[in-house]
Formats: structure tokens, sequence, C-alpha cells
DNA sequence: ACAAAAGTGTTAAGAATACACCCATGT
DNA sequence: ACATGGGTGTATTCTTAACACTTTTGT
């Protein structure tokens, strides 16, 4: 059978990141119509001879200087039809990643924007951060997601403001200790963290740095 | 911008429906290489003007005379990078659906086979519906996906043993009942069914036809 | 009257929720 | 000594799970 005619293909990510107790996602000014000078997640094209993973590598380095390996979760999210785009039908797949490496050294033209006061953005991508934030909702429910938003050490405290920040609202102290650690997701260290005019926080850190389910379900 | 080579494109449907108290999905019987004479999902590739849903309908009502009007819930599955197939990488975007039409009118090369007991599939679909039916799995757990796979007037039993049939294991029958009932998807009707040497049983139906998420997860 | 599937409640264990005080530190 | 955030336990409610007999029909 000889090569089909066929829609073109893009690539997005919705990257994810927690700065200051606050979910944040990484967009890019766009440069060139249509849409220049609005944010929009960071994508390109998908070329014939690779692979979409291959494709939003290239796409995300070029334009915020992230590479898929400072990202401990990828996972894709959906793929959508967009109308009429370049002559034809174009399908976007996009991918959702969570990120722990701060806001330096990423370019003038990327940035991460909390996801409560998000700028206007180019396309659908307004409403594929809303549909993604939801994902992450789910995920950090019942799996142990919330190790990739994290610092490989973090005190109680950070993870549960964490799971706050990603789940919009507070949680009680006391259950959400006594919960947490009965998953058994996490071990202490031997270490504190001093941190002002206060009792020190003891460290803890995630056993695995991949994807597990979880037995229960969480909160 | 202009036109840029982008990977071929394909669609494919996992279909399930219920007979005989056994989840089955629907396979063509394909003709040509590759995998000549192997069943496979229901499928076929985008052409540039039309969306994936359009491609879809055309797929599955060559191949297998079922139309999307017919599939009370569709939804999407996932898109599969696969490598260097026709000189250049292809994506599959597979489509998960639910049918309730009975096995006639299909084409001889077009069947319903028990999940459980399928033939050797072309490509990786075997891994597809193994995939999908994990889906399925958790979407009649936490939405009433199941009016799609029963007939609109139903038995508490008939219902049960659908449960059983999509997540594999047996439930208990008095809870199952208090469970479902207390969720209040469905209503009495003020028929009954006879069917054998036995005490009628009630026939129910869905209020919703529409998928919904349940405020408590079920089983 | 008997066989066959439909229908029906209660109890016990586990999970979720609400809630208030003491502890360790820096200034 | 005081201000600040870290750390801890119990009682109640709700949810889940286990379990056996009666009802209605056809033959």
């Amino acid at each position: 059978m000889s090569t089909v005619a066929s829609p073109v293909v893009t690539i997005d990510g919705v990257v994810f990141q927690l700065l200051d107790d606050q979910l944040c996602v990484l967009l890019v000014r766009r440069d060139h119509e249509p849409f220049a000078k609005k944010w929009a997640l960071a994508g390109g094209f998908i070329a014939r001879n690779e692979t979409s993973h291959q494709a939003l590598e290239r796409a995300l380095r070029a334009k915020t200087g992230v590479a898929l390996k400072d990202l401990p979760f990828v996972e894709q999210l959906y793929t959508f039809d967009t109308d009429a785009v370049h002559g034809g039908n174009a399908i976007s797949l996009i991918y959702f990643a969570l990120y722990r490496g701060g806001n330096n050294s990423l370019p003038d033209t990327a940035q991460f924007f909390p996801v409560d006061s998000l700028p206007e953005l180019a396309y659908n991508h307004a409403d594929i951060v809303i549909y993604a934030r939801d994902r992450l909702r789910s995920k950090v429910m019942y799996t142990n997601a919330m190790f990739a938003l994290l610092p490989p050490h973090f005190t109680l405290p950070q993870l549960q403001s964490a799971y706050e920040a990603v789940l919009g609202y507070a949680l009680d102290k006391r259950n959400f200790r006594k919960k947490f650690l009965l998953l058994g997701l996490t071990e202490m260290t031997d270490t504190y963290e001093r941190a002002g005019a206060h009792r020190p926080a003891r460290l803890h850190r995630f056993k695995q740095q991949q994807l597990q389910s979880l037995s229960r379900s969480f909160t």
C-alpha cells in the first residue's frame, strides 16, 4: 500500500511545576503568526521520521531549554483534532509532564505561570491546561505522582502544601499525615530542616521515583 | 508556514459488547498484507481533510457495518507511535466504544470475540485490547458507562452479571443491589421479565443515557 | 411439591472525619 | 518569654464486607 495524504501532526507539552506553593505551567511566548506575542504551550510539528517523544524532546529543548530527562514524569494527555489549520486538519498530541527544576535557566521567551493566573493563551491551550490540571488532580490521588513535583527530600508540611496546591483545597494536618504515612510511599531520613524561629521539620523521601498506583486512593 | 512532512496517521476502534454474559470485542479479518488472514481491530487511514471521528465512522462502517450513531459511548483511548511502518513513523489514534446491537448484521469478515479467548491479532492489537479492557473496568467503577452495554430495560441480576463480566470477578448480590441502588442512577419500571420456572425479575432503566461521573466510586 | 432464580437485613470491621494541645527552635 | 510552625491521639460517623433465608414462578 502506498503512502496516503495524512493530516499534519503536532505535539505540545503541558509541564507543571510547584513554585512557591503554587501550581505553575510552562509557557512560551510566540514569535510568529498565528497568535504572535501570545503565550502558548511548548510544541511543534512531528517530522515524518521521528516519534512523538523525539518531537517533544526537540520542541521543549529548543523553546524552553528543558530536556525530557529532567522531567521525572511524562505521560500522554489527549489527542485533539484541530479543524482546518494549514489547509487541512491537524492532529495535536498533547503530553503532560511534571518538573522540579525551578525557574532558572529558562530563556526570556519561556516562563512558568501560576495556573490560577494565566495570560491569554493561543489556540485552545487554556482548555488543555484545565484538562491537564484535572488529570494531575486525579493522578496524585491514586498514584505516587507527587514524587515528581517535590525535591528528593522534603518535610511533611511541604508535602501537604504540595497536595493542597494541586488539589485546590486545604487538608487536615493530622489526618493527612496519618493517611499518607500509612501508604508507605515514603521513608524518614534522620536529617531535619531548620527554617526560622520554630521547631525543625524532619525530612522524608519517596521510596520510589517511578510511578506506582496506590492500593487505596488518597484524599 | 508551509506544509511539513508528517507521519502517517491511522485510526482504530476497540468496540466492546456483552454477549451471553461475556465481554466481547469487535474484530475484522484482514484481507491484505501485512498480517493477511489475521484478525485485527477495525481501522484505517485518516485522510488529510477529515477528522479522526469521520475516519472512524468511515472505517467502522466499511469494515463492520457498525455506525457511530449506534455506539452509545465513544471515547479516545490512547495514541500510539508505531515505528517504521510504510517507510516512516505512523501514529495510531485508538478509540474505544461500547455497543449493544447484538451479533446480527455483521459481514462475514467481522465478528465479536470474547476478550478471554481472542484469536491471534495483527500488530500490537492484543495489547491494545488489554489496555482498553482496563480502561473499561475503571470507567464502570466511577461512571455510569454501563448504560451503554445494557439494553434500555434490564433486570438487576442482568446488571450484576454485566458488572461481573467487565470486572472479572463475582459480586455479592445483596451488597451489589444495596450499593448500586443507592447511587440513584437507575429507576424501576413496573414491568417484569418472566423467564423460566422462577420468580420474575423487575425491569429497571438508567435515568441518563449519557456519561456521568459518580459521586462515590463503585465496587 | 419441587426446582430455580429473585428478592431482602443485620452485624462487624475498617476507613474517614472532626477536633486541641504540646514541642522545639530563633530572637 | 514569646512567637512560629512542627508534631501528636481519640472519639464518632460512615462505608464496606460477610453472610442465609423467604418469595414467586413453571412444571
